[in-house]
DNA sequence: AATGAATGAGTGTTCATTCAT
DNA sequence: GATGAATGAACACTCATTCAT
């Protein structure tokens, strides 16, 4: 029973039931119907906002990349410096450890595992991840200039860096239990500065003070 | 003797098909119809030799898991000291990057995916993940005590190495053509040689004349 | 009064909507939201003016056999002696070949099909090839007259020739590029005449012998 | 619960079954449950057999097409000259009636409404069309050389003849009650007895007098 | 040990129709 | 008059599993 114009918070409020049934059965066993019972809704109604199942999953994807940006935006506002800046892209990306949002983590690693399979969706996650990338080789570049280090390292630290991470997701949810606590944030802090630290000294460009 | 022999080999064989399938289709589009086909049998046969298809895809991640021992055991018998034996484990892992085996790793990839959400996977799963973080941990110890570090740290160490290592399998499976090539290797023996080198020295525990 | 007109309107924008995507989606696939699009309406507005969408196809029949005759009066009405009205009503007929509406054609078809299992459209298609088998008939009675020939054979005759027209429409919009361009016309005109020609003479209503 | 290989048969049921249904239903509301409970099958069956409905539907045309086939040659067998010929290829197909076998002329003209909007039918349906043309166009051929006259005509001859048969069938089916009974034998042996009749001389190639 | 037809529950999706606004 | 979100019953199709042979 329809009245006022209202797709964009529909489709939002499907988007989100999609998020928590697929943690918990992954992509394929999250059912139109258990979607839709998720959401309140009728699984016909799902259609009427979305054209296909995999929609809602490409949506999907957008949605956690944007909250993902939003949360690293918020606490880069409070950093000065590209030591805390750096801090607060990963505490931004772990935060209180991986597990702290375990349904978003949990949906992000099938999101990967569908994209392995189905071209559309590797298509926005490949997006995501290239966006990723550049993101933490940026914050990695000021570190090394911070240093007075060449930065042509950066991508395959960032590279480094995001595997780190990616892995630490999925460690979370697939193996939980197995992993000593909150080693996430501790080794990529360790892994990025040590990689900043013997990184080689950039040519003296300046230096002579007046 | 030979009906046994023949019983394993048809087991070996469908696991394998699966591993197959399911690296292209992940494990649900993975049908029985499908892995039969591509065992050359029938998918009532398939059922004689395994009650259930979850009983293959717990089959293939003992058989993944074995495989990648028989590996590293390789390496390791020609390395000689506590450095080549990390360097080996790192090529045992990380090969000529993890492209070298696409099909083994996205098969890989989707178990740590059914892992999330069927108990039975997560299982064995966590078993063989557990034994990798001990292989890591031991070989980093050792490489600690080398160096006459304390060894406290290598759990956490370990978790971030094969957090490092899962990710890179991860996004060379979800999103190739994203990170630059043959990162994986060089970062991952960063990392391990920088947390050796940054570890805290081991107190003196004998030696010191008075 | 404007609002009957708005009405009537809005009606016949529908019927030709429909019939538009009729001709190339048939009937089942003609939905309501495709027709509705087409007409430049809402779906919801469809139903305000039909309760249903079958009476959308009872309509359309009724404006097919409509413009159908209008085109068959303005041609009849220039036309002047028994030949040159058949001849008129071939033209109105199979005018430049069926090919030459070819939407209004296949929709016709369709709609003939879907009078074969729906009765409420049987009952208006019957009635419009019924005016159409009269027509027919008093044309060739006509003609027959003229050649003073007996005229009780024109019902057999017309049902031929009516057979024969809607075949060439079934067969130009199924089987396009399979016949020979512009048969009909002169396939039917050769028909009619040779059954007047060979229909026997007419008692002799005023028997002079020569 | 299978047991020896009885794919044909199976497959013949269906499209028999599929037949029936779509002859009162037509294509669309002719459900693959529908043809199922027909055949006394279950649904998940068909689709073991067939790899779509509309797989059923191509075979079902080569079916009509065969049987079709079939009649024809058991008539030709027993005609003797050209004349004979051409009636038993008019009662082939005209039987007694159109209404002779109503459920495959009812089928048919489905058929050829699908063959409108689906391009995989239309193609099977062309092919059996032109097919028929060209059976047509031999017989003619052959009457209008025993007449001594051109065949230049005959094709268009026998385009006029299978509209009126493919015309005839498709109101025997939406229009019954419409047409006079038993017209379509008789005018279409008077169509094609009259175009043979009108048909030029042929040039005179032998015309030696005795 | 092997076959492959058969089942039945479930899948994503479609769609005429309704109705609060 | 007009909107468009919402419904609910269908739809074609999939698939792990069973089982007579």
């Amino acid at each position: 029973m329809a009245r006022k114009q209202n797709r964009e918070e529909r489709r939002a409020e499907i988007v989100q039931a999609l998020l928590r049934v697929m943690a918990h059965r992954g992509y394929e066993r999250a059912t139109v119907q258990a979607i839709a019972k998720e959401a309140g809704l009728t699984p016909g109604l799902l259609h009427y906002h979305f054209g296909s199942k995999q929609e809602i999953l490409v949506a999907l994807v957008g949605t956690i990349a944007e909250v993902s940006e939003q949360r690293l935006a918020a606490l880069l506002a409070e950093a000065e410096g590209p030591d805390a800046r750096l801090a607060a892209y990963l505490r931004a990306r772990l935060g209180m450890g991986p597990g702290a949002a375990p349904e978003i983590v949990a949906a992000w690693v099938m999101v990967g595992a569908e994209a392995v399979r189905q071209p559309e969706v590797r298509q926005v996650y490949q997006r995501v991840m290239a966006a990723e990338l550049r993101r933490a080789e940026t914050l990695i570049s000021e570190g090394l200039a911070a240093s007075v280090r060449r930065t042509e390292g950066a991508n395959a630290i960032a590279a480094g860096l995001v595997a780190l991470m990616q892995g630490a997701f999925l460690l979370a949810s697939a193996a939980p239990e197995t992993l000593p606590v909150g080693y996430a944030l501790g080794q990529a802090r360790a892994y990025v500065d040590a990689a900043i630290a013997e990184a080689p000294m950039a040519a003296a460009t300046s230096t002579q003070p007046s």
